[in-house]
DNA sequence: ATAACTTAGTTGAAGATTCAACTATTCTCA
DNA sequence: TGAGAATAGTTGAATCTTCAACTAAGTTAT
């Protein structure tokens, strides 16, 4: 009891372990998935997520921003990426041609078929972690749970949950 | 459905959905809770996870090896975090009794005061962000749903999920 | 009792991310 | 129209994590 008047606000134990079970997941999966990807393909979770944006837009191009916005990135960190996933040759930059501040990124060839190729064992891990394992009804459990975070961790609904990516 | 055939493993709408909003989750949470924690304590959310693990145990004091399984670290990631936090004296190395290989990490009177002085605002944004937004039931969905994923990341059990850090 | 193996932990380099500062356009509006 | 603000993107340094190689101590089995 001393102790709650000095620290008032220690969660609770129906509160608390579902919190600790998301803080183990977001610490494990993360480095599960790019552990997976480099293993498999050489690359990371991030650079997949960044290639399967790019692979599902028309023309295989994107504003740098808009890929930022839709992996859920800081432009400083997609930056960076680009600049690494550029040297491999899997993605060019191009000028923007209606804004010249802007920058197109575009999936060459051989991005989007090292995209391609690291694909089916990917999904194949995503299916034999998480989608196997869950009924329809935990799915849209999940969906909506993590619907709700998202909203309340990004205000002005900034973050992205588009489509792509299969 | 030509689709399908050339690469006959995408992830169904309704699997998709889910997955990329867990990957939505894994990518914008940890970035928030660092960002917090960092803002308000100087310390990134490991650093708190660490912390609070010694905090309740025994002494204080945990083997590294123990504390790494805990916190779902590495030893490595635990051997650099602790000689950062061992350089603002918030935890210190002691040579453990009953094994000459092992060391036991064990939290400072500072390290506690930090700790402490830092939970109240981290578990107000945990509440803000997770615990009042969900009914009882969508937590106990996401511990199960949660409990099964970390089940399959780890075949040999070796995820934690603990009590403590509260 | 000793060689081979396993466990505990550290180290330093390489890779990735963040942060703040920066350039260069475009927009706003008075 | 032109000054100030906002947007797009880059950069380099600092921080953090991973990886592989390493030391040292304990364990096993012969």
């Amino acid at each position: 009891m001393k102790n709650r008047l000095v620290h008032p606000d220690w969660l609770s134990p129906e509160h608390l372990e579902p919190w600790m079970s998301l803080v183990a997941l977001i610490t494990v999966l993360p480095a599960h998935l790019d552990s997976q990807l480099t293993r498999d393909s050489n690359i990371t979770h991030f650079d997949y997520m960044v290639m399967s944006m790019l692979a599902e837009a028309p023309e295989r191009t994107l504003r740098i921003t808009e890929l930022a916005a839709r992996t859920n990135g800081t432009l400083s960190r997609m930056s960076h990426v680009l600049d690494r996933l550029e040297k491999r040759a899997f993605v060019k930059r191009v000028a923007c041609p209606e804004d010249a501040r802007a920058k197109n990124a575009v999936l060459t060839r051989e991005g989007l078929a090292t995209w391609l190729a690291s694909a089916p064992k990917h999904l194949e891990e995503v299916r034999r972690v998480v989608t196997e394992n869950l009924s329809f009804e935990q799915l849209s459990q999940l969906l909506e749970i993590n619907k709700t975070l998202l909203s309340k961790l990004d205000p002005d609904n900034l973050v992205q949950m588009r489509k792509p990516a299969r």
